[in-house]
DNA sequence: GCGCCGATGATAGTAATTATCACTTGAGAA
DNA sequence: TTCTCAAGTGATAATTACTATCATCGGCGC
């Protein structure tokens, strides 16, 4: 198994792809193509360091001033939602702590976010020979698995009230679309 | 590579053995042994549900109302500093966008944020059979490997001004300590 | 027991994200 | 092409998770 780090400029070309069927996506997805949608999907495949909200309108705002933040966040989890875009953090909602030192991974519904832990035999040593990034010196890593616990995967199959958690409810119906 | 679910059950001993040694560990890292403290590693071992502050806070405030919020919040984070407890969400400052749906992982430096993508050659065929949690449907997994960036590596050795963003900065510190 | 420095509680402040709402515009219908 | 209108947007207020401040308290080494 082996590691290595992906080429900023193996990028450009997929970008120029991706843009291409951008247009034809959103209308599958039942979206309206509008210069702003365009603008964030571009500066979005045309960064490799992962941008945050701000950065991506900071880069949109070189050509379209006027673009509202708000529509920048929005857009960004529409894309999501259409799987146009991934989030790497999965669960920045709050922060999550844990008291178990062992050496584990972690399921997560994607949902309610329920976390459990799971530990996966072999997955470590498998890793620990791998992990020579080249340029980072690494000391640690985790496997997070999205998924849909039971709970969730019934209330989407038939009618029923949703689980707990306040902020994680609003956002649940957004991330459904991807999983299904 | 066979993945099986932690069973809750398994976290009694475990939580009793670190209880045991709580204080001594405290003292060792410097750190004042404060009721306070006692009641939050007590109720985060207590947890297998990986609670956020909130909820570590009701929970000590049952036999403690008069704890703050804010003292949790911030010894939530100390434990983490002296390696009493870990963060599950490494990345939560702020959402962190990716435009790449080419299955990948990442390598995320703990002190700058910087995320590279980076693919592990045979990690996807290992854990597309293993990935059978019970009580979960498994929808897509990702590696977060833990590191230091080399310009950061740099700079703990020397002296040297510190790089980017706002917010990374301020936790940075916190989250030196673990890695070193 | 004494004293000091770190720890805490109360509270104000910050920053990211989301909600609201009036106005604009894309996209299908006519 | 023009019309219609729901969806999208921008400005801004609200929310929320967290962090800073600071006066006071209390472990802990003496
Ligand atoms: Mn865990
Ligand atoms: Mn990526
Ligand atoms: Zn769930
Ligand atoms: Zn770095």
């Amino acid at each position: 198994m082996e590691l290595r780090i992906v080429k900023d400029n193996r990028r450009a070309a997929y970008a120029r792809a991706r843009m291409a069927e951008f247009a034809a996506r959103c209308r599958r997805g039942g979206l309206a193509v509008t210069p702003q949608r365009l603008a964030i999907i571009e500066a979005l495949l045309g960064a490799t360091d992962h941008p945050r909200a701000e950065a991506i309108c900071a880069e949109v705002r070189r050509r379209h001033p006027h673009v509202s933040l708000a529509t920048v966040h929005r857009t960004l989890e529409t894309l999501c939602r259409i799987g146009e875009a991934r989030k790497v953090t999965t669960l920045h909602d709050s922060a999550r702590y844990d008291g178990n030192l062992e050496p584990h991974h972690h399921v997560v519904c994607v949902r309610c976010r329920r976390i459990r832990d799971v530990e996966i035999a072999g997955l470590e040593r498998a890793l620990a020979g791998a992990l020579a990034a080249p340029g980072f010196k690494p000391f640690g890593w985790s496997l997070e698995i999205q998924a849909l616990c039971d709970d969730c995967a019934g209330l989407d199959a038939g009618a029923g009230r949703a689980p707990k958690s306040r902020r994680a409810r609003k956002r649940a119906a957004q991330v459904q679309a991807n999983p299904a």
